[in-house]
DNA sequence: TTTATTTACGAAAACGTTTGAGTTGATTGC
DNA sequence: GCAATCAACTCAAACGTTTTCGTAAATAAA
């Protein structure tokens, strides 16, 4: 515990005033540069480190941006977080995480406590368990806020997708130009945009090829692991499909075990794709045909417009991005 | 932009003074219950949130702790981060994240910026690419810190790690159990503990099995992917191992890549072990044998052993704990 | 009753910065 | 040669809390 060192350390060894070297340190154009030079180089002898929480106070920034997301441990979100820490590390911004393990009112506990002037701005990919929109449209009113992936369409704030009908729909063309004529449905999301996106793709699809939608073809994404592994293994019993498009990666891999447990072999039997950032999807047993959503420029993209709303301080009419997933075909989806 | 409500704004609206506002809220003994009743419905009424700038200056308190990792998009450090995430998450902690990308000057970087005052403290796995343990040795005198998994043995500090050693003698044991006589081993970490403990672990299990070390069996990793793919086709050309012990995952899927080239055949011509933390594990062409280390329990333990320092101010003897990794028999090391 | 003690509160000084409004001496325009 | 401008710096007031010390009233001890 050695004493701790200020800007007024500083001033008093320079024999100058407080403020003359928080002006240099600063880098305004009040100080001239030999005084400056002299505050530089004491700050760097002396390891001086400005206090973040005094600086906050005084300035209202921060430095520091905070992100909210459904889950850590899942590639597509952590594969993000690398992205958004990449842009801020340049920046020298601080980055804080928060996982809403999909619960809104953490989601809403936590936006709520980021409003007393923790951090400069927000980067959100939302909760699925319910709408939120309200909440939502309240808070980008109090702070610049920046959606991505998961977003709501209809709130006034910038936001950056990929896009999922489009994905959806080709990738539902792709299994039928490989002769399946009963794909079933892995759904998910089905609060967000996102996920709505996704369906309306595989349905338009099928339309579009004369093949009819049908309810009993689409198993809904339970919290609970095991109903999901138990209405996946209900569907290939009751209704054998001979193609599956899952929404989301945690409904593919149960569908690989109920494949595995009832012998039905992959891509014969069944062809399989999924949106997915796995990145051992060319490696599984047998490797997975994938929508892969670009995740790490995603995060990048979406804290580069954060930013950018940061530099301007005026709110200017919201950047909407949309990147492209791409389609990976792989042995899931072998055509002979 | 509403005026921003501050315990000002409480004091004058109860007509009593900012003190005892302060003091309610933080619920002081030196003020009567009735009097806090209505200051803490006042400001839940008014939304009222705490400042934390004007707060941590003031206390020197944060209630915000520092991740420093290597990399997010892992699966072991993203769990880990998860079980931090969960524990900082009950005590009302935020937690600030950190990617080295194995980079120690921007380690140093990190943690030098964290010196004035931002965080109570910090949990860090330290980079593998120099030492830097001087570095660290000064730190931990400046600020409570406990590091995770990459530790450095002779610094005084509180750490947690996984049986390394055991784990590697194990798993080698286990291989000359199914009757491997040419054990290779990918090393990867060998500026850290762990590496070392893990090559350890390898090369006494293979005297106690009487076969000899042999450094040509050995493929030390490096920052290029591609590199690494050649030398372990290298490797395979020249020694064909009947089996390889990987220190990382990132060393045993270009494995895989490898023998699929080759056309080399797991478990038959090859048989493989891994440290990893993969999901996908049972799910790969094999499954994939692994010495899987609890990321999320160490993550959970590791911010725990982080707050009981922060509890009692005074520095105890630290705290060194070792939890147990499990290896997972699968189709890549399956026995005739 | 008088003197301690306790209870509940207030005044004011920090914490380390930033910032707008001076101040000074030197330079410029005319 | 005098006012006006400018460059370089200082003063002091904020920013929103926490915390030490002080004090008045109420209660307990004597």
């Amino acid at each position: 515990m050695k004493e701790t060192i200020t800007i007024k350390t500083l001033a008093k060894e320079l024999n100058i005033s407080i403020s003359t070297v928080s002006k240099a340190l600063n880098d305004s154009y009040e100080i001239s540069i030999e005084t400056k030079q002299k505050v530089w180089d004491l700050a760097k002898m002396l390891k001086y480190n400005r206090n973040p929480s005094a600086s906050n106070l005084r300035s209202h920034k921060t430095k520091t941006i905070a992100v909210i997301i459904p889950e850590i441990a899942n590639n597509f979100f952590s594969q993000a977080i690398n992205g958004i820490e990449e842009v801020a590390r340049q920046r020298g911004y601080h980055v804080l995480i928060y996982q809403t393990h999909e619960n809104t009112d953490q989601e809403i506990a936590f936006t709520d406590s980021l409003l007393s002037g923790r951090v400069d701005g927000i980067l959100i990919s939302v909760s699925s368990d319910h709408d939120n929109r309200d909440h939502f449209t309240a808070l980008v009113k109090e702070i610049p806020t920046v959606f991505f992936d998961r977003v709501y369409e209809d709130i006034d704030a910038a936001r950056i997708t990929t896009d999922d009908y489009e994905s959806a729909y080709n990738a539902t063309s792709y299994l039928v130009e490989c002769g399946c004529k009963k794909i079933a449905y892995l759904f998910a999301l089905n609060n967000l945009n996102a996920g709505k996106q996704r369906m309306s793709g595989y349905q338009d699809a099928l339309k579009a090829h004369q093949l009819a939608y049908r309810e009993e073809l689409t198993v809904n994404y339970d919290k609970d692991a095991d109903l999901n592994y138990q209405n996946i293994k209900d569907l290939m019993l009751n209704e054998r499909p001979d193609a599956v498009i899952s929404s989301i990666e945690d409904l593919a891999l149960p569908c690989y075990y109920v494949c595995k447990e009832l012998g039905i072999h992959i891509p014969d039997d069944l062809k399989i794709i999924s949106f997915s950032n796995l990145n051992t999807a060319p490696l599984l047993n047998p490797s997975l045909t994938t929508i892969t959503q670009p995740a790490l420029e995603m995060g990048r993209q979406a804290a580069a417009i954060l930013f950018k709303i940061l530099d301007k301080k005026h709110f200017e009419p919201n950047e909407w991005l949309t990147l492209k997933s791409t389609l990976i075909k792989r042995d899931s989806t072998a055509c002979h």
